[in-house]
DNA sequence: CCCGGCTTATTGAGAGTTCAACAAGTACAC
DNA sequence: GTGTACTTGTTGAACTCTCAATAAGCCGGG
C-alpha cells in the first residue's frame, strides 16, 4: 500500500506536457467557442448529440450517458438551455418520470452558426500541428486510455457497504 | 470565410475519442484528489508549483503563469487556501503592488499525504495502459500541440484596437 | 517633479459544476 | 395487490471559474 509507483523523470515530463498541451487547447476551444458563440463547449456538445438523434430527442439520461456528464449537471445545463429556446423538454408517454430533450430549430440553427468556427479552431490547433501517423498514433493512444476509464461519473449509485 | 475545412470522418472519430478519452481521465483524477484528499485538482498544481519553487513561495503572476490560470482565478483560489492554512500571502518588500504567496508546513504536507493517491491513479490510468513507445508518442504529440496553443488566459490586454 | 500609461493583484457578480437530498414512478417478489 | 427496492430526473447550497471593473503602485517622457 505504501509503495508508490513514482512517475520517472521521463514520465514526469511527459505527463506536465501532456496535461499543459491539453489544458490549453481545450481552454482555447471553450474560450473561441464562449467569445464567438456565446455557448460553453459543454453546452455546445448537448446540440451536437441531440442534433445527432432520431426527431433530434433524447432521453435525459441516455444524453447524460453520451455526453459523460451527470444526470444533475444535464439537468441544470438542459433548464438553461430551454432559457435561452435552444431545447425543449418533453415528457415521456411511457415512463413518466422520463423526459425527453428537443433540439429547437432555433438551437440546430445556433448549432450550425456556431460549427465552422469551432471546426476550424480544432483543425488549427490540433490536426495541423501533428502528422497523419502523429494523428493515427493519438488516436490509438486515446482508445487505451478510454479503456481504462471507469464509466462515466454517472449516477452510479455506492453498491458497497464500503466506510 | 466561408470554405471551412470541416474534419473526414476518419478525423472526427480520433477527436471524439480522444476528448472522451481525456476529459475521462481527468475527470477522474480530479474525482479522486477531492474524494480522497479534499482539494480540486487546481488547487494540487498549485501546491505543487510552491512546492518547488525556492523557499516554496512565488509571486501571485508568476504562479498565474505557471499553472497557466488568469490572476483572478488564482486569487480566489489562494484565498481559499489561506482559508485552510496550507497558504500564507506575504508582501513583496521592492514592488509594493506584489505579492507572494509561500506553501506553509500544513500545505506541505497536504500535499505530500496527496501525492501517492494521485500518482498511482495516473500510473494506472495513464502509463500502464500505453506501451513505451505510446508513451513517446504521447510526449512529441503533446509537445506539438504545445507549440500552437496561445499563451495562457492570462491578462493578455487585448491590444489590437478591434472590436 | 508629474502625469499618463502599464502592471499587479483583488473584488463582486454571474454562470457552470458537484454533491446530497428528494419527489415521483417503475419493477418485482411475495 | 402490496410493499420494498431501484430508477429517473430535479432541486438547493456550496464551490470554482470567468469576466469586467477597480485600487494601487511602478515607470518613463516631458
Amino acid at each position: 500500500m505504501s509503495d508508490t509507483r513514482w512517475l520517472t523523470e521521463r514520465e514526469q515530463d511527459i505527463w506536465r506536457s501532456f496535461m499543459a498541451a491539453f489544458h490549453g487547447l481545450t481552454d482555447q476551444l471553450a474560450r473561441q467557442l464562449q467569445r464567438d458563440s456565446g455557448m460553453p463547449h459543454t453546452y455546445y456538445e448537448i446540440l451536437v448529440s441531440l442534433s445527432e438523434a432520431p426527431d433530434r430527442t433524447l432521453r435525459m439520461s441516455e444524453l447524460a450517458g453520451l455526453r459523460g456528464s451527470s444526470r444533475s449537471r444535464l439537468s441544470h445545463a438542459v433548464a438553461r438551455l430551454e432559457d435561452t429556446g435552444w431545447v425543449r423538454r418533453r415528457e415521456c408517454p411511457t415512463d413518466k418520470r422520463g423526459s425527453f430533450a428537443e433540439l429547437t430549430d432555433e438551437g440546430f440553427a445556433a448549432l450550425a452558426a456556431a460549427a465552422p468556427g469551432h471546426v476550424t479552431e480544432v483543425r488549427e490547433k490540433l490536426f495541423d500541428k501533428l502528422t497523419p501517423e502523429q494523428v493515427e498514433q493519438l488516436g490509438e493512444i486515446s482508445k487505451a486510455i478510454l479503456s481504462g476509464v471507469d464509466p462515466p461519473p454517472l449516477p452510479l449509485c455506492d453498491l458497497t457497504g464500503d466506510r
